[in-house]
DNA sequence: ACAGCCGGGACGACCCGTTCGT
DNA sequence: ACGAACGGGTCGTCCCGGCTGT
């Protein structure tokens, strides 16, 4: 029992160790070198707990989607409208990625693994169909604007939170990640026309 | 005479094929091999025209640099006011990332960081503060809200522009990236909220 | 004593398995973890009986020599001609062989140099001089020919055995190697030539 | 053309000394650093003529079938008896083992089993095939008796050279190996039984 | 006494970016 | 401009100890 306390530290910290050094270099900057050094472990202990690199990095994947899980259901158990749930979800987010290292691992983990291969990671579709779900529910409430595609809209939200943290980390290493989301919601709800003016674009996309 | 021009044609294939590797697998991901294969080239013609991946790199950068410089000067030549202006830009820079390799990997080896020590890319910064000063002027010709920070919006809208590309990358090859530059506009400029109606949001950034 | 027969049985487990093991791949191609799986027990376990690799090889191989002393002392004892043994000997070893995976193991261990560096494995000696023996009782006995060099003839012996038990396993995995034995006696003692014709040949090894 | 001599030189020299390597502690228990020193070369230039240690083992062995090829034609067009031919053949093998160490490596790698998954090597059965047919004709011819099996025989005449071949060079590094071949032939072709006496054996392996 | 879990490093094959002689 | 060579780095495996528990 002791010992297997010993075992979960370490697993513990060569997984936020991982976290960290797949965050600041990628998954192929990254070295089990760096990782093992980082973490303070011997090969041998990092080749007991994951068996290679891939597995490592899946770890990390798998601990962002848990610790991103936790928070959403968290978010939804307290029952306030579609927008303001989106809107304080996206807060929470935020502040993981400030906090856990294995958050931030995976983002970029996920992000550029999705940039070669084939289809779209797990997270980011679950998550892009939740904020759908969330707008859709908001524009039935009447909570935003009924021209609204909610899908689309959805997708821009994603895109645009992760161009903002990716911004904030090169610009801050997330330190002013929050307040960026203050923008991305002022921009996104009241648009940035005058007051009582709007335009109707005609899309270049339509073709 | 004749010389020079194998060379000059040499380089531009080598280019090319640089960024499309970089863009497709990343800096550390790709190796010298892999884009010479790509090119069809042998070590040495590789090596005769840049003396190191960084420089190679380095020149891809540039390239795309220089294309971003091309359409900006062009779209500012049309003298048309400040917000469509910055929209024409982001279309054409759009169009841009659809058509040209070394504009592709450009923006993926500025984006990734850990590889070199750029505190922040030099292009982000002015792609921003062009951003910023056309927001500024648009917001000072009434053609945006007063109370909107041209600062923190250009920001917003480089990130979201960022993030936007990722998704349509990894979703569609870049196919759908202008009907999502539709979307971000639209909701850019009108908001999401129900006309009429605007929210005071009391920013969690302000600690 | 109840927790001693465990003990005892661990250890034929995994001088079993490391027989098996070794026969197959030999002693550099075969690692602790291959034994340790096949036996199914723990690296611990494995440890506490054989405290390194050499030292289960060297188990090994006493297994073996145990079991081919046993079946020699059993020969020797039914007093039969030299010859006669002789024969019957080599079919006994052949059995072993079909029957017992430490003595495969072993045999692999012994003939395989390189890993340890023995300058003729012991029990080799011992089989050629055992063979070389008989055959010089069989000669004064009048039972070969009285020209023969009893312990040419046994290193030919015990090597056309050795090499009959490579290409039996190799072709059948040891099923036909007593077949094999039968060819082996049968132009030993008979000769391929026509029956009356000798040939007198002019030694090349002479130099 | 000059470039490509220096290119031929180290192909050669990694060739000689992989076989020599691989010959005195098999294809597992030598490590891509044992040829590389024993050759003299970096580890770039074993690399680039060789892609792996699989390829480089395949040619050790491409390299002792060509040898032992070429050496088969030329005693072929001797055209001389078939078990004439047969014993010269055996003895130029022989010498071949001796002098050429890619022959050496061939023949362990070929023999060592459980490394690659080959049923049988070629190699071995070309040389069976050739004996087998040797020893037909020779039956044919008279030159042998008529009661043997050729095909068995064949088989028994590669396994005994085979094992001659460990024998020797466990016991003196290959210097007795001709001397081993005299004995081999001598019984082989007279037997041992004494003049005149033949013995019909029951065979045990008629099951 | 006997076995299991966890960890320690040295070493394995192989690849990488780069240079050199031609 | 090219083929050949260089050597340090990569991920992963190997054999093996020290604890801990029964």
């Amino acid at each position: 029992m002791a010992m297997q306390e010993r075992a979960v530290r370490t697993r513990g910290t060569v997984l936020r160790a991982a976290g960290e050094a797949f965050a600041a270099k990628g998954y192929p900057g990254t070295s089990m070198t760096d990782i093992l050094v980082l973490a303070g472990v011997t090969k041998g202990a990092l080749y007991f707990h994951f068996s290679s690199k891939e597995e490592l990095a899946a770890a990390v994947v798998g601990e962002q989607q848990a610790a991103v899980q936790r928070v959403t259901e968290e978010v939804l158990a307290q029952q306030r409208t579609p927008l303001t749930t989106l809107v304080e979800l996206s807060y929470r987010w935020a502040e993981q990625i400030q906090q856990d290292a294995a958050v931030r691992g995976g983002i970029r983990l996920t992000i550029e693994q999705g940039t070669f291969e084939q289809p779209m990671p797990e997270l980011y579709l679950q998550w892009i169909e939740l904020t759908s779900q969330l707008l859709t529910q908001a524009r039935d409430a009447g909570e935003i604007s009924a021209d609204a595609d909610p899908t689309a809209a959805a997708e821009l939200v994603v895109g645009a939170f992760t161009g903002s943290q990716i911004v904030s980390q090169v610009f801050t290493g997330h330190a002013d990640l929050i307040r960026r989301i203050d923008t991305l919601w002022s921009v996104f709800l009241n648009g940035l026309l005058p007051e009582g003016r709007t335009v109707m674009m005609l899309p270049r996309g339509a073709r």
